[in-house]
DNA sequence: TGAAGTTGCTTGCACATACAACTTTAACCT
DNA sequence: AGGTTAAAGTTGTATGTGCAAGCAACTTCA
């Protein structure tokens, strides 16, 4: 069995390290997020969205697909973020079994203040790890694969045309 | 506020698409073990490092932070797996306090059913999508952010996920 | 030796999440 | 229209997870 595995590490190993390096650094973010703003990395995940989105809104289930979260999951998130006042469902006109969730005044300052720790956050971990080209080369290859995971047989509706716009991813 | 994304966009992207890769990956194999080889996603993560361990087994500790779980939530899921007769703890002689955990017959039957057919969705989720270079510049990138992530500053201990696996000893 | 502090793991509790069933509205079909 | 099916969200319920506290064993130092 072990021999199975060794003929196998190559991929095996690549998986497992992208795996860990995601925990890693979510763990790293989710700590920085927490302490310094107070938001927990779902929320923030939730509230990063509604800011890049026209309007700051949202349907609930784009916001679902975009988090990752079971459309039951994300109602649960929506109404803690909206006992806390940062965000506001308004009922879609033309649809209305759907609802829009937006952020709220309050939601938009708080991103205001939060978006620009998070993004110094980054730059600080990976500062000095990676030359120009190689991060560019990490982030063609991973969108290459992002996009032959969300483009082939997903019922998520997860597009790949958001292309770049998944930057808070966390 | 997308003007501050806007000239971020590369590392905030970069990050981005490695959450979902990675969250693409996990919802892909998830589906298949769960559907496949009734095991979820969590227990073969526990149950694959200690399969690729000398032994077949790991301390506790070493376990939680290899599978980002904490101890708390580790000691939760070797109990389940040894509900389900997979896995059994031993205490460790050296040090009385500490335990290992370790695959039983059984779940050395399990895994080496489960393996293959994990490698083989592996493959077939990867297959021409990387060639042998970009695969495995791939892998060197993300072996140094995972480097990198749990090298420093970290008080998780987390160790390379092959090889250097040492049990024992402390 | 033994008292103080640390470490490894486990438990009490609270909370977040998924799955499945349900409600309401829309779309479709004859 | 009238009836059926599908879709968008929300809830009931079960489970998994982390945090903080606890217990047992080890280490240190006098």
């Amino acid at each position: 069995m072990a021999d199975l595995l060794a003929q196998n590490d190559e991929r095996l190993t690549t998986v497992g390290l992208l795996f860990e390096s995601a925990a890693g650094l979510r763990r790293v973010f989710q700590a920085r997020l927490e302490s310094e703003l107070s938001l927990s990395a779902q929320s923030f995940d939730v509230l990063i969205r509604l800011a890049r989105s026209p309007g700051s809104e949202l349907r609930m289930s784009e916001l679902a697909a975009q988090t990752s979260l079971t459309p039951s999951g994300l109602t649960r998130s929506v109404d803690r973020l909206q006992e806390q006042g940062l965000v506001a469902r308004r009922i879609c006109p033309e649809d209305r079994r759907g609802a829009f969730a937006h952020l709220t005044p309050t939601g938009q300052a708080v991103m205001d203040r939060a978006i620009p720790v998070h993004v110094a956050h980054i730059d600080e971990v990976l500062s000095d790890l990676f030359t120009a080209q190689e991060e560019e080369a990490l982030a063609a290859l991973l969108r290459r694969l992002r996009d032959h995971l969300y483009g082939v047989g997903s019922e998520w509706g997860l597009t790949a045309e958001d292309g770049d716009a998944c930057p808070g991813a966390d």
